[in-house]
DNA sequence: ATACAGCCTTGACCATTGTCAATTATACTA
DNA sequence: TAGTATAATTGACAATGGTCAAGGCTGTAT
C-alpha cells in the first residue's frame, strides 16, 4: 500500500470519529497528514502515567487498557478501549501530562496525533469543545457509576452488570454472549482478583441459570439476571446509564 | 436586608466563581436576575437522582453531598461539595436528568439558577465551554483516582490519604487538623461503614503516630503519613494530583 | 444536676475477597 | 500428536471489612 492510499485510510478513520463530526475538513486533513501510525504487540505499553504528552490516539484496530500502577506493580484499571476510540486526550487538561498509563491488550493498530493541533481545535472550534465536553461528562458519570458498584455490588453483581451491559444492546430474552477478553482482564476491570472472578462467575450462574462454555455465557433469562444485579444499583433495569 | 441588597450579593457571590470567570457582566447579572435563594435544614434532600433537571445550584454557605442511592436505602457518595462550588450543572449532558442525588449535611443557603441560560452560554461562550470542560477533566481525574483508592488501598491508608489532602495545603512538617465534617460522613465519603472508619484510624494512629482528640486530627510528622499511605498509591507524594 | 439525643466506639461474629500453591484446561508450536 | 506455555480453576487459609448489639461520651435543654 502506498503513502497516498494509506493517508486516504487513515483520514477515512478521522473522519468517522464521532467526536470530530463538528470539524471541517481542513483539520481533519491536517491531522491525517501528521498523523503516525504503529503496530502494537499484545502487553506493549504505550503510555506511562506522568509521561509528558505530545500526541493523542486513535485506536485502528485492538484493545487498549488504560490504569494506574504503583510502584510495586498493583494495578487499578480506568477503562478498556476498542476500536475508533482516542485516548491521552485528557493531558491537554493535565499540564500536558498523561493522567493514566495505557497498554494494548491485544495486538493493535493506532494512531497517534499532535496534542497541540487538538488543543488549538478546541479552543477555536466552540462545537468541538461542546462535543467534548459533552463525551467527558458522559464518561465522568460512567465512572461515578463504577464507583458506586465497587461501594454497592459483590463480585457477582458486578459481572452480572457487565453481562447486562453487553448483553442489553441486542435486549432480547434469551442471548448469547461471548466475553470481550481474557478472564483475568475483565476481573481487573471490574476490580477483583482472577480467583475472586472464578468463583463469582460460578456463583452467578448457580444463582442466575445462566451457561457458562469458556468464553461464551448464555443468558436464558435476562430478567432474573437484572434482577440478582441490579438490586444493588441506584439505576433501575434496562439501565440507561449504560 | 432589601431585595437590591441581596441581589447584588449574590450578583458577587455568582461572579467570584471560579467556572464563570470567562463570562461577561450580561450573562452574570441575567443568572443573578434569575436566581432563588433557599435555605436547607441539615437533612434536607434537594436533588433526587434521576430527576428532571430545570436548575442547577451553587452553595453560598454550607455542605452538600453528592450520591446516589439504591431502593433498600444504601448510598454511595460521589462527592461532598462545600461553598463556592456549583453542582446540578451536568444534567445539561444527560438529557435533563440528574445524575445524583443532592442533601444538605448542614444547614445550607443554596442559590439556583436556571439550566437554559446557563447551557445557552456554554453554546455561546467558547471561553466558558474550555472552562468547563477543564473543571470536568479535573473531576474525571479525581473520580479515577478515587476508584484507584478503593482498589488499591485499605480503609487506614485511604484516611490517611485523606489527611493528606486537608494538611497538604498548609504543608509544614507539623501540622493540625479538624475533620472536616461528622466521621460517619467522612466514612462514608471514603466507601466504608462508620463502625470500620473509627477502627481504621485507631491503627492509622497506631501505625504513624498521629494525635486524635475528637475532631481534631494532630499530625507530627507527615512523611510518615505520607508513607504509610502513598505507598498504596500511583502518585508519588507529594500529591500533584490533588 | 439530670435526662436525653446524637455521635462515636467497642466487642463478637460473619461474609466477602485476597493470597498462595497446586492442579486442570486450553491453545499453540514443533 | 506430543510438548509446552498460558489461562483458568480449585483448595486451604488469611485478611479485611461489614453487621448487629451494647455501651460510652459530649453537649444541650430542662
Amino acid at each position: 500500500m502506498d503513502t497516498q492510499t494509506k493517508n486516504t485510510n487513515i483520514r477515512d478513520i478521522i473522519g468517522r470519529l464521532d467526536i470530530f463530526q463538528e470539524c471541517n475538513a481542513t483539520f481533519l486533513d491536517t491531522l491525517a497528514q501528521q498523523s503516525k501510525t504503529q503496530h502494537l504487540k499484545k502487553g506493549q505499553v504505550l503510555i506511562v502515567h506522568e509521561d509528558k504528552a505530545k500526541r493523542f490516539y486513535i485506536i485502528s484496530k485492538g484493545l487498549v487498557k488504560l490504569y494506574r500502577e504503583t510502584l510495586d506493580g498493583t494495578q487499578a484499571v480506568i477503562d478498556m478501549t476498542a476500536k475508533n476510540n482516542i485516548f491521552g486526550e485528557t493531558s491537554i487538561f493535565h499540564n500536558n501530562t498523561h493522567p493514566y498509563s495505557a497498554e494494548a491488550t491485544e495486538n493493535s493498530i493506532i494512531i497517534s496525533c499532535p496534542l497541540p493541533l487538538l488543543k488549538t481545535e478546541i479552543e477555536n472550534n466552540p462545537k468541538l469543545a461542546i462535543v467534548m465536553l459533552s463525551s467527558m461528562a458522559k464518561l465522568k458519570h460512567e465512572t461515578d457509576q463504577e464507583l458506586e458498584h465497587r461501594t454497592i455490588q459483590n463480585a457477582s453483581q458486578r459481572i452480572g452488570c457487565l453481562l447486562l451491559k453487553i448483553a442489553n444492546q441486542n435486549s432480547k430474552k434469551s442471548t448469547s454472549i461471548s466475553l470481550p477478553y481474557d478472564k483475568a482482564l475483565i476481573a481487573s476491570r471490574l476490580g477483583m482478583q482472577p480467583e475472586t472472578f472464578s468463583r463469582a462467575l460460578k456463583k452467578l450462574k448457580k444463582e442466575t441459570k445462566i451457561e457458562i462454555k469458556g468464553t461464551t455465557v448464555t443468558v436464558d433469562n435476562i430478567s432474573q439476571l437484572s434482577q440478582y444485579s441490579c438490586i444493588a444499583c441506584s439505576s433501575e433495569f434496562p439501565c440507561k446509564d449504560l
